[in-house]
DNA sequence: CGGCTCATGTAAAAGCCGTTCACATGAGCT
DNA sequence: AGCTCATGTGAACGGCTTTTACATGAGCCG
């Protein structure tokens, strides 16, 4: 018996020095493995080579150790949905479409991240420093659609920007959880994920009266010029792009 | 000691008589109350009155109950798009809005069936039953899509009605998942998830080309009230703005 | 250096679950 | 009446979570 055990006592004495990232580290590997629900407190303990009480030390219980890595979840996906964003760089359309892209892909090279952030069934407001975090993540969503709202076409009305980030938003989270994630990836798809959600935000963006066929843009000036066409009230924005977002020829 | 139990067996004698029905009840009861990771096999048969072995005689395990009970739901969610499409009556545009209604109406009604379908965990993929449940549900969004598909503007390229299908559905889905349901639930909206989804879903086919401003044009004929004011930012000119599928006087 | 203290880790135990197995019961058929 | 088989029981095993009393040793203070 504990064989293993004395051996790892000998490598790291007694006290571990650094259980807390250790077990934070041991869960995500679990969690990706197994997902949330089949994640174990014990499991993570055996991982980092202390008894199942150690992590009593670190954790008040399970769920605390689930809402930091959901929590660390939201910082990192921030990150990368502001990286994506680059501050509307260099056209807003084209940021705005690397930030969904930058959800798809999150959900999808992270997915212990994502299955703790949103599939856990944490109680996200329970927690206000999760909370907290993930407003901070939805709101460079929110910061883009508001650049993108201002750039409404003159003529057309201007969608309230809140809005449209809870559009977007929805389009992606439905996108990941549905098609771009484990079991359910398995669907067979006419498109990629990427490539469905490229679309549909266009379409969406387009039913809004922006221009959608931005090709490469000039460098420097911002706003791709608005074709000062006049669009007959209820009727539709004269879609431009024969084929359409998605009639891609590949 | 098991006064109750006497008591049980008293009134139902050795045999329950309709155990398995009843653990189905049970399980869907307890799944509402505390979501399909908190469900437990014990408790099932503790509510309905046998002992924590019985329910092995009708389902091999935990993970098949509540399997049963997603397939379940999915044949009621199928039930339910398939009485909001009608058909497509009266219309095209306007079914196909229930449909969307409906959707999300049944993730609100029936928490527990939609957490068993969507939120378990469950490898979908793995019962053969369950994903065919699940793609007969999924065949009411498409052929409702084929038709609308099929009515495109003259002028205006066909979109693909698979295509289009899979775009709600992630609308419907992402809408339902974020801000429909549970704790998720409470965060402050400018507007009804019914009406999100609403708004999400006529821009999306003015994207596509599909006039959207069916509507009793009778009426009170202008007052478009800045919807529900959230944006603190770029905030909007409280001046003109012509409602757009969002402005909904109602 | 010697000793104190407190954060950190351990073992043991209680209580719950899922699951299995041998056994009990009784409904329905012959 | 007797047989049989589906259905339910109780006990038991192992695993998980969480608590409690105890052990260890790192850092500090004199």
């Amino acid at each position: 018996m504990s064989w293993r055990k004395e051996q790892r006592r000998a490598e790291r004495g007694y006290h571990h020095g650094n259980l807390k990232e250790a077990l934070l580290q041991a869960a995500l590997g679990l969690i990706a493995e197994k997902g949330a629900a089949g994640f174990t407190f014990a499991d993570a303990a055996r991982m980092a080579g202390v008894s199942a009480a150690a992590p009593y030390r670190h954790f008040r219980d399970r769920d605390e150790l689930l809402s930091s890595i959901a929590q660390r979840g939201f910082e990192q996906f921030e990150a990368r949905l502001t990286a994506a964003w680059d501050d509307g760089r260099p056209d807003t359309v084209t940021a705005f479409e690397r930030v969904g892209k930058a959800y798809l892909a999150f959900a999808r090279e992270e997915p212990a991240f994502y299955n703790a952030m949103f599939e856990s069934g944490l109680p996200v407001d329970a927690n206000p420093a999760l909370q907290a975090a993930s407003e901070r993540a939805f709101n460079i969503i929110r910061a883009a659609a508001e650049r993108l709202a201002a750039l409404a076409p003159p003529g057309t009305p201007r969608p309230p920007a809140m809005m449209m980030a809870l559009h977007i938003w929805s389009m992606a989270h439905g996108v990941a959880s549905l098609f771009s994630r484990g079991d359910a990836a398995r669907r067979k798809l006419p498109m990629s994920p990427d490539e469905l959600l490229e679309a549909e935000v266009l379409i969406y963006l387009r039913g809004l009266g922006f221009p959608t066929d931005r090709r490469p843009p000039a460098k420097g000036a911002e706003p791709p010029p608005v074709p000062p066409e006049a669009s007959s009230g209820s009727g539709v924005p004269p879609g431009g792009t024969p084929g359409g977002p998605w009639g891609k020829p590949k």
